[in-house]
DNA sequence: TCACTGAGGTTGATGCATCAACTATAATGG
DNA sequence: CCATTATAGTTGATGCATCAACCTCAGTGA
């Protein structure tokens, strides 16, 4: 037991990834029948959607996501081929790129954002008490604290 | 408003999402580092491990760990082709398939088990206080209630 | 008994996530 | 100024997750 699990330790980590896991197909389950889109999608769109001009930096996207460079990669070669997004050139330094919002991908946003944050509300919000909202959200910034400033390995 | 998320619930929720990215890809990493399983791996090799006999039908083994039967299904051709499990025929129903652990999956089970708990301890229980573990999984049991019983869809 | 319905599993296609290897450009320091 | 090093991004391979289509066998009722 020194390293291990209390067997109430036990119970609320398998709490946990239940709900977890069951949450979070729900929520992309309903997302991508409203509007087609995977959270992935969700989240790069909301990103660019809400910044001046619609356009970032690959750069300041992956840092905002937290993202590999890789996996924004990927995603954005998916989504410009569904006409969400466009790569273009980056004048100021030429490694870089600048993704910039299609109209499509800036509506799509705006629909999808509805949805989901109305799913949030349903299957969250109003499944718990407002004091359970709050400690969710402490109980989050206590976990995040403890994880960040991990070197990558 | 009505339907939308508060500033408040707003910061929450996304406290809770990243808390959720880090968290899982911290666990995930380390326990592959260390053993070369995945999650997924390894939670099929803790239930088959904890059973009598390694054994289990395919259909308790997905009700268990609540798969989809295709996930289940991919999920085992990977890890009979390394060696961690074999697929028998199911006496009782023909249609049926026992999975069987092989005595290097047992040993990884519970090589990795040793190292996952530490994890979840190290980043998780011991990143909180007792009050807070708690109140984690009353959320989580809260939520759970709330997402059981809706169809699938 | 036998056609039908449904359950247990598999397969193939596709999207998502990570890793490792690579290209090209910028920055830096001698 | 040039060689080195670091950064921005892409690519290919692989594993994971879901969906839809399919096959086989069991159970049911007419």
């Amino acid at each position: 037991m020194r390293d291990g699990l209390s067997e109430k330790e036990a119970t609320v980590w398998e709490s946990y990834r239940r709900m977890r896991a069951l949450l979070e197909a729900r929520l992309s389950r309903e997302l991508h029948r409203a509007t087609g889109l995977s959270e992935a999608d969700y989240e790069v769109l909301i990103a660019l959607a809400s910044s001046r001009e619609g356009t970032m930096r690959a750069l300041e996207l992956r840092c905002g996501l937290q993202w590999e460079k890789s996996r924004l990669s990927h995603q954005l070669r998916r989504m410009e081929r569904r006409g969400l997004v466009v790569r273009e050139e980056c004048a100021e330094d030429r490694r870089g790129t600048v993704i910039r919002v299609t109209g499509a991908g800036c509506r799509l946003a705006g629909e999808a954002r509805r949805h989901y944050e109305r799913a949030v509300r349903r299957h969250v919000i109003e499944a718990l008490s407002a004091e359970q909202v709050e400690a969710l959200g402490e109980i989050s910034r206590a976990l995040l604290a403890g994880l960040r400033g991990l070197r990558r390995p």
